[in-house]
DNA sequence: TTGTAAGCGTTATCAG
DNA sequence: CTGATAACGCTTACAA
């Protein structure tokens, strides 16, 4: 029934376009257009070699159609991590969004290393993808990398942090979001609120910034000695709660990196003998699935929404590149659930 | 059919061998050499070289490369979601490994969808990666097509499920760990368990039949009514609390297909009031980050373990291909956590 | 140590 | 509508 192919070894070798000119009799050229779908080739003549080629289970070499098409039809998608839910989450929306389009993804996962970045972006760019969505290591110290990409007519799409308006982006406006989480909780009574996640006081940028910008605007105050820095990721609750045993105080309020910081510090304080919110009021950021489950209040962003304008502006540097920066900012949520609550009585 | 990157005149173009060429001097022979680390050149050459190419930011095309060396050092990974946690674990833990031993992962989602997953792998296994990890989809429709990569020498390795003993794979003992866990029920004086999740009754495979099979040995009774099948995700507490709610009754402790399954269940368990474990019992699987939080009672596999077997396999398969079928099964382990507990007073 | 040239499996351009 | 044939950028014998 399957005519099959065989090599020196007597083992079936995969079939390649020269089995199905020998079985056909049509030319090279005649199975390139059928499978193409292109004009110049007969209907009858494509099915014939269709046909034939199920039967031998011929597929075109990939390999061989990215290196001579130039293009490749996949987009890199370049996220530190995926323990993080709201990188797989994203991730999934993204796949989804490019499938639909006709290109397959490609993930590479940094680990907030420069040098995995910087390797990732040069070999890719170099022909492996036809375009690159990058969420950008914190230190930003492959801006440069990033400027040769786009100088190259490469095009990227930045996530999150955009590093001044040269490249395209898509931004969330986790401030406004944030500022109705600290007013929320300065009506509960809190006055000072402490900070767990990535980041550090020497750096200007993401989150952390945000909140002592806004605690001032709002007449709170910032819980240093609580916050701990530089960390995200399942870790953060252990991290924070020795800090704090060591110290022998807690803050009241904790706003988070993220949702999986949020998470690893509830889920600590739970098998630590704590209730929340009665011990300590905690915030999250993304909404991801499991947040729900602890009640975690936090920030929720349209990720489906947030892919769909990823990939648009993408498709439009791909179409045209010499079209203006496009940087678009997505509004997103507050989810009040009920991890932020008064502030526990005896430390008031 | 694909949208092409537009080239205009005016813009520089990303440098190829051609410009290595006309800079150093040297030929294309040459430049590979000094590339690929290989002999035949001098320590000099190769420097001049290598510094000229980083000063024009020439990197060597690696869609050329694939296909010339006809090969990609890229393994293909075919997951059914990410959306469950355990997914994406695994799959950070796969392209740690595969990393470590120079190989690129590349992801692909089916969504369950069996056309999906056999174009997927005709595609890849025809160039774009050089061995494939599969989570093959429960109807089993495509183990023809896993056959017909076999033949052609294509190193494939199946998870999870394996389809009798043809195939390399890797297999957890969860029975064992369910065994436990069924024990523990009975103990806390659980008569009958139901099932909610992937599967259905008309098939002998999967987490559900293993409980079928258990629950018999240990002489207790399957809660068939009280059960929902065919459903995995976010979901499957809605899509359980409504049935429950239209039968006027629900199950006093219930195992699931996955931790996500799980925490949807106890997420909309608690906001629809109920405590756990004192009104209804809940079982997950794979311990997933957010399972700690929860406490939820689940089954623990090493992942990380589980990637480097995963990886271990395939490479063997990559050198030897007419090595015997390996198979093997991995050991897990019984989470007790909150989530589980004695039968509801009422309803006893 | 270096250069030269064949060829990988396609697609695209040209004649017929 | 069809069949030769020339690239595509690289690797690798083989020649110098």
């Amino acid at each position: 029934m399957t005519t099959e192919v065989k090599n020196g070894k007597n083992r079936a070798q995969r079939p390649t376009f020269r089995d199905l000119v020998k079985l056909t009799g049509y030319s090279q050229g005649a199975i390139s257009r059928a499978f193409n779908g292109q004009p110049g080739i007969g209907e009858a003549t494509r099915e014939k070699i269709l046909k034939a080629a199920r039967e031998i289970g011929y597929y075109p070499n990939p390999a061989a159609r990215n290196f001579k098409r130039g293009y490749t039809s996949r987009i890199g998608i370049v996220l530190p991590n995926l323990g993080n839910t709201n990188y797989s989450e994203l991730y999934e929306q993204l796949d989804l969004v490019n499938a639909k389009g006709g290109y397959s993804s490609i993930l590479a996962i940094t680990h907030d290393s420069e040098t995995v970045e910087a390797d990732t972006l040069l070999h890719w760019s170099a022909g492996e993808t036809d375009g690159l969505i990058i969420n950008p290591i914190v230190s930003g110290k492959n801006v440069d990398l990033y400027r040769k990409l786009k100088s190259w007519g490469f095009p990227i799409v930045l996530l999150y942090r955009l590093f001044g308006s040269e490249f395209d982006g898509v931004y969330i406006d986790y401030k406004a979001c944030l500022r109705q989480a600290l007013i929320y909780l300065q009506d509960v009574g809190h006055r000072k609120v402490a900070y767990v996640g990535f980041s550090n006081l020497r750096k200007p940028v993401g989150k952390l910034w945000l909140l002592l910008e806004l605690l001032k605007e709002l007449e709170m105050e910032f819980d240093e000695t609580g916050s701990v820095f530089d960390i995200a990721g399942d870790e953060a609750g252990i991290r924070a709660f020795s800090q704090w045993n060591l110290q022998g105080r807690r803050p009241t309020a904790v706003v988070t990196y993220s949702d999986q910081t949020a998470i690893s510090l509830y889920s600590d304080a739970v098998s630590m003998g704590l209730e929340i919110p009665r011990d300590i009021s905690i915030f999250g950021s993304d909404d991801v699935a499991g947040a729900k489950a602890v009640g975690l209040s936090t920030i929720r962003v349209d990720r489906s929404l947030m892919a769909r304008v990823i990939v648009d502006i993408l498709h439009a540097r791909m179409r045209d590149f010499d079209a203006p920066t496009r940087i678009q900012t997505l509004p997103c949520e507050l989810v009040l659930r009920r991890s932020m609550g008064p502030v526990p009585k005896s430390k008031k």
